[in-house]
DNA sequence: TCCGAATTAATTTTT
DNA sequence: TTAATTCGGA
């Protein structure tokens, strides 16, 4: 009997929900995924459902993991017959199963990003479209969006005739995909659903399929995903969406808030659930977030609220660098693991990337043992691709963006002219690379030599795939390659430290290789191949007692005793990119960030924000970000260094004392401003920091005067060849501009 | 074909 | 600043 009364009263009635439709709106650390796997268990322990026709869809594959975890402690039995995944890896499962009726090969290969961008590439090539202009990354961004939005080439936007010629690239494109045998992430669901769209048999077949239908983190669907799943639950109408629309971070990947906001309307008997109960945090933590996101217009109404203590303010430290800042971070650190915090339990949240670095270097010096999370994947890094390339080569051979990404690699005199033929040839035969590497071998009018060096590549992945068909085990395959195609040699004779590592990657690609074997029900060159590509996150061994620098975006989902978030600048968090869309959206969206960053916490929660930064070569002088001003005075103190004056030469080093500092609780810097420009502010009038310092003869503040944009008021001054101001000009929105063409006003 | 200099661009990134 | 990509010359 599976006992409920580890749950409060909504969760429970989430869990018990008996038809239709239910959408539970569920704040952060009001135990969502505990909502899922009690119903589940709950299904399948108490009402007997059959465990394998209950679906439960995540987006990521340690939510998936973590999922499948609980599932099994709360059902000793069944527990792992239930299907849980991503959405990708279901509809991998489920287009493999009927790859017949759908009309594709059931040994597609999966192309992740750059494989799509290699296609791109090609497809630009063969139809003598200027990379330039149509730079692949952008084409194969259109092309993602419009399989989001379950959009086929016939289908795709064309206003102007530049989306013009990327619906042609999109068509030839998809040509080159099915000759390719490969699918890429859009299509993993895509086509599926056109699948659905366009057969009613299928249709009819997998709406029988699954008697319950559940998916987490419904705000970060896209369109494909809300029809995915409404078709599949359409005949048994008992479908789960759990979600927070505060939490929605992703609009910009395609996730549409308004798959949650709306749910209703897509579903008019929808019962509806709020979970508002916090577990996790201090109410001075939850308040802080909530002012900040309660800021935005559009938002399900709902007010979290917790039992647990007020706890401590939330400490906001103005440093004066980036440097100062990381500086400032080592003692925080050093502070929480003081009161007994564990260094696992204490997290450094930044903005973007860039900003990790300085905190590393601070870590290192303090011998403070962290990890970073996020960067270059394992399975991204070049001399695993290459490995696996040959990988897919033997499991596809018309996976032509793996024959062109081997074929030369390592090098054996098959180089660009070379490739040019190919390509001709694969493009006027309308035939594979690997086939037209067969015609060119065969040729009479090519040159001899060149046709032995084809007739060696060939000779060597026949005879490998030769081993492969005979069941030669993926591990022992991957060994193969290594040896036999020269990779490995390749980089032993290159004697460097890079190659050492790279010799170390592969090593660690075998022992992978070899502990799927071990682990998979079907250990098959397919099936490592899918996970692969599908599994971009390694999960690293747990690695001891380290502190996790990570952005705000990898943090949704976990949680800290201690959350120390950086840089909240204006400009940098809110973060303005290049050209300055002052879009309502974005900013409401970098609000959710910071609302997601804050509720990470469970204890303490540090907010740093620098008068300077250096960021891309360049200083910059922001204002403190608009999101601590906006938590309640009541609920923040702050420390740090003094505010820059007023036309003042930069503080002199010794204001930073490296030794003989103050505790950080009693920092004799501490300032604590609670005056009218606070409120202002906070209303959004005012962009305009008590800062005053001055770069280019311009204040942050200032008013000045452009010849064409007329009066403006500076927000940023940066500086760098030629220096340049970020302004906004009422009627004319926020530009950078060129220093010397400004005079104050 | 290959290497090093020049040029360019720069959030976030579940799969 | 840095890192990736492109270009030009040997």
């Amino acid at each position: 009997m599976l006992s409920l009364d580890a749950l409060n009263a909504p969760q429970r009635e989430a869990v018990l929900h008996e038809r239709g439709p239910l959408v539970v709106f569920a704040g952060a650390g009001s135990g969502k995924t505990r909502v899922i796997t009690y119903r589940i268990a709950h299904l399948v322990g108490e009402r007997e459902e059959r465990p394998w026709r209950v679906l439960a869809v995540t987006f990521t594959n340690k939510a998936a993991g973590e999922m499948r975890e609980r599932l099994g402690k709360l059902l000793p039995q069944g527990g792992a017959d239930v299907w849980v995944g991503t959405f990708h890896a279901t509809c991998a499962k489920l287009l493999r199963k009927h790859a017949a009726e759908i009309g594709i090969k059931s040994s597609f290969a999966i192309y992740d990003e750059a494989d799509s961008k290699a296609m791109v590439a090609r497809v630009l090539r063969d139809l003598d479209i200027d990379e330039r202009r149509y730079p692949p990354k952008l084409v194969a961004g259109a092309i993602e969006r419009a399989k989001q939005e379950a959009r086929g080439p016939d289908d795709f936007k064309v206003f102007d005739a530049e989306t013009e010629v990327i619906k042609r690239i999109y068509a030839t494109y998809e040509e080159r995909m099915r000759q390719s045998g490969a699918l890429d992430f859009g299509d993993l669901l895509f086509r599926l659903v056109y699948a659905m769209q366009t057969n009613d048999k299928l249709l009819a077949t997998l709406q029988q399929r699954f008697d319950h239908v559940l998916v987490d983190e419904f705000q970060d669907t896209n369109h494909v995903q809300l029809r995915l799943v409404h078709d599949l639950c359409m005949q048994h109408r008992s479908l789960v969406v759990v979600g927070d629309d505060d939490q929605s971070i992703y609009r910009w990947r395609g996730a549409n808030r308004r798959n949650i906001l709306d749910f209703r309307d897509q579903f008019p008997d929808a019962t509806v659930i709020k979970l508002e109960q916090n577990y996790r945090s201090t109410a001075r933590i939850l308040r802080a977030a909530q002012s900040v996101v309660q800021r935005n217009l559009e938002r399900e109404p709902k007010t979290l609220w917790t039992s647990n203590p007020d706890g401590a303010r939330v400490t906001v430290v103005r440093c004066h660098d980036e440097r100062d800042e990381a500086r400032l971070a080592v003692r925080a650190v050093r502070d929480a693991a003081q009161a007994g915090h564990a260094l696992s339990d204490i997290a450094i949240f930044y903005r973007i990337h860039a900003q990790s670095r300085v905190f590393e270097e601070a870590l290192r010096a303090a011998n403070i043992p962290y990890r970073v999370v996020g960067g270059v994947r394992f399975y991204d890094r070049a001399e695993v691709k290459d490995v696996l390339a040959y990988l897919r080569v033997l499991e596809n051979p018309d996976d032509d963006v793996s024959v062109l990404r081997v074929v030369n690699t390592p090098s054996r005199g098959i180089g660009k002219a070379t490739i040019d033929r190919l390509l001709d040839t694969a493009a006027t035969r309308g035939i594979s690379v690997a086939e037209a590497l067969r015609v060119l071998r065969d040729a009479d009018d090519q040159p001899a030599a060149l046709r032995k060096k084809l007739e060696s590549f060939l000779g060597l992945v026949d005879s490998l795939r030769e081993r492969a068909s005979q069941g030669e085990a993926p591990s022992a395959l991957a060994r193969a390659v290594l040896d036999e195609t020269g990779y490995k040699q390749m980089l032993e004779t290159d004697d460097t430290p890079e190659s050492d590592a790279r010799l170390e990657n592969l090593e660690e690609l075998v022992g992978s290789i070899v502990d799927f074997e071990e682990e998979a029900e079907e250990p098959t060159l397919r099936a490592f191949l899918e996970i692969v590509t599908l599994q971009t996150d390694v999960d690293e061994v747990a690695a001891g007692d380290r502190l996790t620098l990570m952005t705000v975006h990898a943090a949704k989902g976990l949680e800290f005793d201690t959350v120390i978030v950086a840089g909240l600048e204006e400009e940098m968090f809110p973060y303005r990119g290049l050209d300055p869309g002052s879009d309502r959206e974005e900013l409401e969206e970098e609000r959710r960030l910071a609302y997601v960053a804050f509720t990470r916490a469970r204890e303490r929660l540090v907010l740093m924000h620098a008068s300077l930064r250096h960021l891309f070569g360049q200083t910059r002088i922001n204002a403190r970000s608009r999101f601590i001003d906006e938590i309640p005075p009541d609920d923040r103190h702050e420390i740090g260094v003094p505010p820059p004056r007023a036309s003042a030469p930069p503080p002199p080093r010794d204001v930073y004392p490296e030794r003989d500092e103050p505790a950080w609780d009693e920092n004799p810097y501490r300032v604590t401003y609670r005056n009218a420009k606070t409120s202002e502010r906070a209303s959004g009038e005012s962009y305009v920091d008590r800062e005053d310092t001055d770069l280019a003869g311009l204040r942050l503040g200032m008013r000045v005067r452009h010849a064409k944009f007329g009066i403006g008021q500076v927000r940023a001054v940066t500086e760098g060849h030629p220096p340049r101001v970020t302004v906004t000009f009422p009627g004319w929105g926020t530009k950078q501009i060129v220093a010397k063409f400004l005079e104050p006003a």
